[in-house]
DNA sequence: TTTTGAGTTGTTCGA
DNA sequence: GTCGAACAACTCAAA
């Protein structure tokens, strides 16, 4: 969809390849006098190493290269502190790289260097599977860079002064969904940027949603100053943490069935969305590191699969941050109670009953939060195979991460 | 140069 | 029922 969409765009005929790049590269550039090789930066390391080998092997072969940043507000080399280092803690470097980003001018110019060429080359990927579980996704999103300049220019004329408050709604549904549209390029965080500039507002809210697109910058910084974000955890002292090993627990978290609603609807919403709602994944993560005691890097691997939106640095980033082991993270005492969670930010469970319709027989009271406080009725539901016990008890779980977590203080 | 105060997202416990 | 303290350790930037 994301390549017709492109193709209508320039008036092009994609060509669309997998394998090694700087072959498939050599094979365009000799079959059709290509001259001129242009592309957007990429920041961890096996791509920084890749790009570097491509762009000096064809500039030798008398190509012209040329690379740009369209992904990122700035470069992650620009942005350090005051000692030369980067910044480890959010909130200073945001404030620094928010004052480079806006001393730098810009102009934006239509690309007038894209033309189209007759080729005969046929795309040889099968994007997506013969089974159609995706199609659903169709009802959620509209790729493209259209869509996501409408996106955004509506969430900003309409919605962006409540985001501070509602963005921790998943029942209102009130962020702006922007990020698949950033992961896939479709916009860049400069445009973002600049239409809320144009919008002339300026207030707490716009401040906090200019704030996310300040957390998947300093993201992007972690990636490039560290070795591995996604497997190797920031702080050492957690390259020995006794984490748990049970593929049953790990496998019935992915489907939605660990017996706490918040947390299984959570995972529902990918099935149904490819899309997880922030503080859903903030709930999701800490039930899987703490209250499971599973590895991080477990959940990393199954955002990374299943979400629309995935994004090398945010998510490797975010689930250190949620594990503790990351820059600025949260602390190993902050274990996220899903019941109190889903009290305060989906009060009237409707985010959960739209997910798990069949708990409604608890609504009449605050059950469907944890409904195995009425065991009858769990009971009954749990014949029908309709929902499940839970996996681990909230308080004891609780206890033993914060146990676990004992050995990473000095 | 050294010191000091503050720092995304929470929960529980005891007064 | 409400409220503050405790739950570590460390980085950063201002003074």
């Amino acid at each position: 969809m994301h390549s017709k969409n492109l193709e209508q765009k320039f008036n092009v005929k994609l060509i669309i390849t997998d394998g090694e790049a700087k072959k498939n590269l050599s094979h365009l550039i000799e079959k059709y006098k290509i001259s001129s090789l242009i592309w957007n930066r990429l920041y961890s390391d096996q791509s920084i190493k890749r790009d570097t080998e491509i762009k000096s092997f064809f500039k030798n072969k008398n190509i012209h290269v040329e690379t740009f940043n369209s992904h990122l507000l700035n470069e992650p080399w620009e942005i350090q502190n005051n000692s030369g280092q980067f910044f480890k803690v959010f909130t200073p470097y945001w404030k620094t790289a928010f004052k480079v980003y806006l001393n730098k001018k810009f102009s934006y110019q239509k690309n007038s260097l894209i033309k189209s060429f007759k080729h005969n080359e046929k795309t040889k990927i099968d994007f997506l599977s013969n089974r159609s579980w995706y199609e659903k996704f169709n009802n959620y999103w509209s790729p493209g860079e259209d869509a996501a300049l409408k996106k955004i220019e509506t969430y900003i004329s309409s919605h962006i002064d409540k985001y501070d408050v509602n963005r921790n709604r998943p029942d209102f549904d009130q962020t702006s969904r922007i990020s698949p549209h950033l992961r896939f390029g479709e916009i860049s965080p400069r445009v973002i940027v600049e239409k809320i500039q144009n919008s002339k507002k300026s207030n707490n809210a716009v401040n906090t949603y200019l704030s996310e697109i300040g957390w998947r910058e300093f993201s992007y910084s972690l990636l490039y100053y560290s070795e591995d974000l996604s497997t190797k955890p920031i702080n050492p002292k957690f390259k020995k943490f006794p984490w748990r090993s049970s593929k049953k627990d790990f496998a019935l978290w992915t489907e939605g069935k660990t017996g706490i609603p918040l947390v299984d609807a959570a995972m529902s919403q990918i099935y149904e969305e490819g899309w997880m709602h922030n503080r859903l994944r903030m709930v999701v993560g800490s039930f899987l590191v703490k209250n499971l005691l599973l590895n991080w890097t477990l959940g990393e691997q199954y955002f990374q699969k299943s979400l629309l939106d995935y994004d090398e640095a945010s998510n490797a980033a975010g689930w250190q941050w949620i594990a503790g082991c990351g820059a600025d993270a949260s602390p190993y005492f902050r274990v996220f109670n899903p019941v109190l969670q889903s009290e305060k930010f989906d009060p009237q469970a409707q985010f959960i009953l739209k997910y798990i319709p069949q708990l409604k027989i608890f609504n009449s009271s605050k059950t469907v939060f944890e409904p195995y406080l009425d065991k009858k009725l769990l009971d009954s539901l749990v014949k029908e195979k309709k929902y499940v016990n839970p996996i681990v008890d909230l308080k004891e779980s609780r206890n033993r991460a914060l146990d676990a977590y004992q050995q990473t203080k000095s």
